[in-house]
DNA sequence: CATGAATGAGCCTTCATTCAT
DNA sequence: TATGAATGAAGGCTCATTCAT
């Protein structure tokens, strides 16, 4: 059991403090979570929290990071998966975002949340796993105007930031107003629709 | 007229105040910025502020309130002012929102990044302004679907959500990546132009 | 009464802190002493002491400068006022030295045991006040020197030293012994009178 | 002989935490040093420290002991083979003293910076060895008294404790000064000269 | 109204010590 | 014996808020 644990940090503790720091966070904000409440919510003494991040901001950045990868990995994953051409693509992009977030009601508060504020101002760091992110959805808006789907005059970049926004924007909402998973699929559906619309060609 | 004043708060103290916190929220983020800066930055002394605010988190309110009244009486204004149908008024909307933002950069840093954070977790607080400034472009959207322009079977609440998601985002990429107002006429219109045809009937 | 203070630092807070910092520090030690500790034995507020300085070791090192100051121009001011050659002043120096410190137990028991190891260790500080206090020594023995009193073969920085180190050993015992002011004199004049003939020219 | 180990406290293990924390009490000073930097100096595990010591207090207070019982012999044996009076042992002593202190940097830092502040704090301890220590120079003088060699109406008390912080003022600036071996012997020719003719009879 | 020195509750972080392995 | 991860008490410092002037 005592084997390759720790480096790249991955022990139970370091699982449960993350998890403890998620809902925390999630609960009251970033800013409003004292220390000693993760350690509680994670089931940890305060002090075990310095083993494994350096001090609050590290822990925040730590989350983001682990969080987005998770993400990321299931998005890729997916998509991987799926036959089809690029807007079939996004549209399965657009559902899985919801479906992921919405089935992790504290992934979603934080990550939503916390992304602009916290990420902005915890000095210099510049949210590389945000950036992974983007990317996915750029890329496959360029793959779209490749395969002509997608207009051409399109600045692809702005439209993945236009789309992210909404969809964020939506998420937050639908969080927020704690909508069960039932009107995720269907709400999903609409604004996938709506954006595929406003980037098809004509 | 040296009378009526204080009421519905309107010394030239208190509009210093505002803008002094408004400069240094922008900078630093709510949470970072001390009551003695938003003090000096106005110039006032900190007890001062105390008496024109309740305290730093009504202090934060406030200046939502006040700029979102802002917005929103020059929104109005604005969209009075325009002969055309709903997608025209709505294409005028997302317009003259880039520009109010852009040409005050403070004012999109702040609402673009505390908006959803500072609002969430200052306690209670379920910003009926921002809730003034959705109606506006849901109402747009509502016109829109009954002059026949736009889809009918849009979720109007949605879309006004998504759309403000859009703007949000690409209005936070903006004003971090330092864009002049060059840019953003243009950014604008193609961010317009893709909402639109997202919402158009066929 | 509200004129030129603060600046060069000498309101009356500051000086109730110093004092009380002074009689903790005596008491326990500077690392055994807490910020609140020295607070309450002041008869301030915790946070007024960071109104009056920069944190916990600056208020040592303040504390030194104060009251080496002190000492210095006592010193000075008597030294003065001695007629005689050399060995009388320097015999001046040392009774008055034992009356300084032993008259302020506080001030004896601080400057004798802080004056080593918190110096050493409080990064960077290298004391220029101690080394005022040295100098003065060291001149007093140069000036013997050239009167033809003390033997020139001596080296006048060693011994200064070695004479510091004897009068604060010996302070040191007297200061923990609770000696009272009247064996002060006499062990004064014995010490001194030890290490005249120590330099003493043949 | 494996047996008799660990009782008067002699493991292998035992002298490298000694050894660690002398070196890391030189350099940072007993509250700058954690507990585990001893460790790690020491090549053992945290822990492992409190199988041999009590506690950080009880580990200061061993060093101590420790090294001035070497020190004590270390002086007991070399005086014993000096043949003359008792100046002359007086002077050897003092040569010593200096040799001993100044070949083991960092035996000197510690016992010059750390004997007063430390000791005094460390509840409750009163320095038996220190007070071996000083008994040892005590008797040189009550010698030299009674051959005659010096003055009798010294009080001895008084005069070994001058001498010792004359000695160790010395060593305190000679040490971080970072003198070479070369000098010392100089200077303690110097000083013993000094402190000597200071205590002649006539 | 305005000031800004003073307050003190509160929080992050450290580190001596313990104990399960 | 030895380990070192875990603990949690403790304390330095910050900063929103108050109030005497």
């Amino acid at each position: 059991m005592a084997t390759a644990n720790k480096q790249r940090g991955n022990s139970e503790k370091r699982r449960r403090i993350l998890e403890g720091a998620l809902r925390a966070f999630a609960k009251k904000g970033f800013y409003n979570t004292k220390v000693s409440e993760i350690a509680s919510e994670a089931g940890v003494a305060d002090g075990t929290i310095y083993l494994y991040f350096k001090n609050k901001d590290d822990l925040l950045i730590s989350l983001f990071e682990d969080r987005m990868e998770w993400i990321i990995e299931r998005l890729k994953g997916e998509l991987d998966r799926i036959e089809g051409d690029a807007a079939a693509r996004l549209r399965a992009f657009i559902q899985l975002h919801f479906l992921l977030v919405v089935e992790n009601r504290d992934l979603a508060e934080f990550v939503t949340v916390e992304l602009r504020q916290s990420a902005k101002f915890v000095k210099e760091y510049d949210n590389p796993k945000f950036s992974d992110y983007l990317r996915i959805l750029h890329q496959l808006i360029k793959d779209g105007q490749q395969e002509g789907l997608l207009r051409a005059e399109l600045d692809s970049r702005l439209a993945a930031r236009a789309i992210f926004g909404a969809l964020d924007e939506v998420l937050l909402q639908l969080t927020l107003s704690k909508a069960g998973p039932e009107d995720v699929e269907e709400k999903a559906a609409l604004v996938s629709d709506m954006l595929l619309r406003g980037l098809a060609s004509d």
